[in-house]
DNA sequence: GAAAGGTTCTGGATCGATCAAGAACACGGT
DNA sequence: ACCGTGTTCTTGATCGATCCAGAACCTTTC
């Protein structure tokens, strides 16, 4: 009898109105806004849709009419297993979380950025802004989020004119570890960098690559290290340098053997994050060099393990759950995002009441502070 | 002059379109499906969208049309910052996110399932199906995903009838570490659980609460201890047991130190995880318990942290990435998912045929092996 | 030279909701 | 009796794409 075709469509919400003799409108605030029908039908309807099995408003279809995804999209330069293994990055996400949690917003990964990346991960998703973490200077993926007009926060780097981003003073945190070591007598030293290119590379210092990094970061980083040497005398060729691809610690161990098998080896070791230093703790353990007497290391970043490590470690804090924080709610009540708009730019710097909030710049600085531990002392030999 | 109002619409395929005297179905072609129109053409179509500041087909607007939202949405009991620093979840993140990126979708991270949870993150999320992990239960974030229809699939816990679920045979798994303490000569022992109810309670064990856990590998668990520990003529009531309320080191020593200081002190405890056998190793330490000589100790998952631990720990391991990814693709190639159908719910099961990967079934068990390591030996006078 | 087949492109229906404007009705005040 | 004010519900347009069926044109083949 009832031979219908295939092609059952899906039960709709203008099926379960014209089951119950009512307008989609009527249903449709049912389930969205209460507080625009009687209780009574709106209980009347609410049963008929569980009866009908009726799981409320197609998500999708919702979106496409109020033009909100309900969502916020993460770019991450490194594969999702390297994100989750890295204390920094899991700090970071957890900011967001938190602000995605308060606003009831849903959180879409996007990891790999530096990779190349399928295009479409970025064009193809429904979120209502990204935020960019810590990407490489020219990664394809940030162009992609530009040229859709997406609202961006950028968090670290790259810093972009026009766009929004968060981040610290990192040149400041690394002259104050430099200043500290300097402080304490230090005039050998070694500088553990982390990557200056997304290649891969690691080994001995190589300043071509410095001169055209495409981290941010890192680039602050070195130059408040070298601003705070310069001025105790020590130019940059005196002080030598190892770059590592990734920020883990077996590269630091390895980084840590390679300064400290040198002839004249340093006294004081920069490293420009705390995994980083932790693998050069390492690395001084094998080598039975005792830290902090015959060398001092500070690392950056103050992640949890900073401050159980054996020797504790002397490091730069930066605020990095906060810092998640700060760039959701950023993105979320940004008026209408921070997207350039190539039409008019010039809308920004012109208002005058900025305070405490730059809306005039586009760039957020978040404190740093020096955390001394025991990781360092007083130089050798003074 | 032109005194256009507020509302200027977004520039869209059809705008793109009427410029350049083309179709929408040719543009679209153009970005979708370029063997569909002159390679010609479609550079002239994409030169021109450039031009425009178009940057390519809104992907709401194409979800609600083809049905895919290119995502899929993970549902963690507990929040994202406890799931990072949980490696057992971070490694079955990881096995979701190899699937994820080898089909090119997004995951969407829905945290804090356990808690009431806003009941729109799951109703208003776009995903082409979910991934739940190791809820209660009785979890309504589960009965949402369910009415909701989507394609779900269940790792680890809830078993539900018709609902696809991965796993592994916790039982046996258990099973095998209690046998492998027995045959060592142990009669004394201690569980360490976690927990049986989503309520925080954290304390000696309570049979009642056992009785009506809400976690199926808790059960599953402790039946397989049991059972063994009876087949050496111990009976439920002869070994104490700590309920923690979460799998962390901490609550792991609490629980350790309430079992070692007992009167008769256990020679062997069984650990439900690999974090709380850690936690119990640290209670060892601290009390100046030898491990393995006066005590032996038994985790599960096989955690990285495990084999590195002083000493290392004895364990069932579980491929944790594999059952994420395993997870995924069962949900991926689910011909249309795996929700249970109220209409005919009978055409499971009666597909006599089924091997490897059960079809008929909707439950698949990975496998688990016994691990030694250094913490388990015989037992002390013996 | 007609039929057959293949490209290339088009128009209109459609996905499933929300929104703006307004109709219908009830109530109270003057 | 009339007007204003609210509440409750409805109609039709709209969001921005994809998909289906077919038109137009170009080759090939017998």
């Amino acid at each position: 009898m009832d031979q219908e075709p295939k092609p059952r469509r899906r039960y709709t919400l203008e099926d379960l109105a014209k089951a119950l003799g009512v307008s989609k409108t009527t249903v449709s605030n049912a389930f969205s806004r209460p507080d625009q029908l009687s209780p009574d039908l709106r209980a009347r309807i609410l049963e008929a849709a569980r009866a009908a099995g009726y799981a409320g408003p197609d998500p999708v279809a919702r979106m496409l009419r109020t033009g909100r995804a309900g969502a916020l999209g993460l770019i991450l330069p490194e594969s999702l297993p390297f994100a989750l293994d890295d204390p920094t990055t899991a700090a970071l996400i957890r900011g967001i979380a938190d602000a995605c949690e308060e606003r009831r917003l849903g959180l879409l990964v996007i990891p790999g950025a530096t990779r190349a990346l399928e295009p479409r991960a970025i064009t193809d998703v429904a979120v209502d802004g990204f935020i960019a973490y810590s990407l490489p200077r020219d990664t394809p993926a940030l162009q992609q989020v530009l040229s859709r007009r997406a609202p961006v926060v950028v968090v670290d780097e790259p810093r972009i004119p026009g766009v929004a981003t968060i981040s610290v003073d990192d040149r400041a945190g690394a002259r104050m570890a430099a200043d500290h070591l300097v402080g304490l007598g230090h005039r050998r030293f070694g500088i553990v960098a982390s990557a200056f290119r997304p290649d891969g590379y690691t080994g001995r210092g190589d300043e071509a690559r410095i001169a055209e990094s495409a981290f941010d970061v890192a680039t602050s980083r070195i130059q408040g290290y070298r601003a705070a040497l310069a001025e105790a005398g020590l130019s940059a060729a005196e002080v030598p340098l190892y770059e590592c691809a990734h920020s883990d610690e077996e590269l630091g161990r390895q980084a840590g053997r390679d300064l400290l098998a040198r002839a004249d080896p340093p006294t004081a070791i920069l490293a420009m994050s705390d995994r980083l230093a932790l693998g050069v703790l390492a690395a001084a353990r094998e080598l039975r060099i005792d830290v902090p007497t015959e060398l001092s290391v500070t690392g950056f970043d103050d992640i949890p393990g900073a401050a159980t490590s054996r020797p504790s470690l002397t490091t730069i804090r930066q605020p990095l759950r906060l810092k998640g924080y700060a760039a959701a709610r950023l993105l979320l009540d940004a008026p209408s995002g921070s997207h350039p708009d190539p039409g008019a730019p010039a809308n920004l710097a012109q208002d005058p009441g900025a305070e405490g909030r730059p809306t005039g710049s586009d760039e957020l600085d978040l404190p740093v502070e020096l955390v001394v531990r025991r990781s360092t002392a007083v130089a050798p030999g003074r």
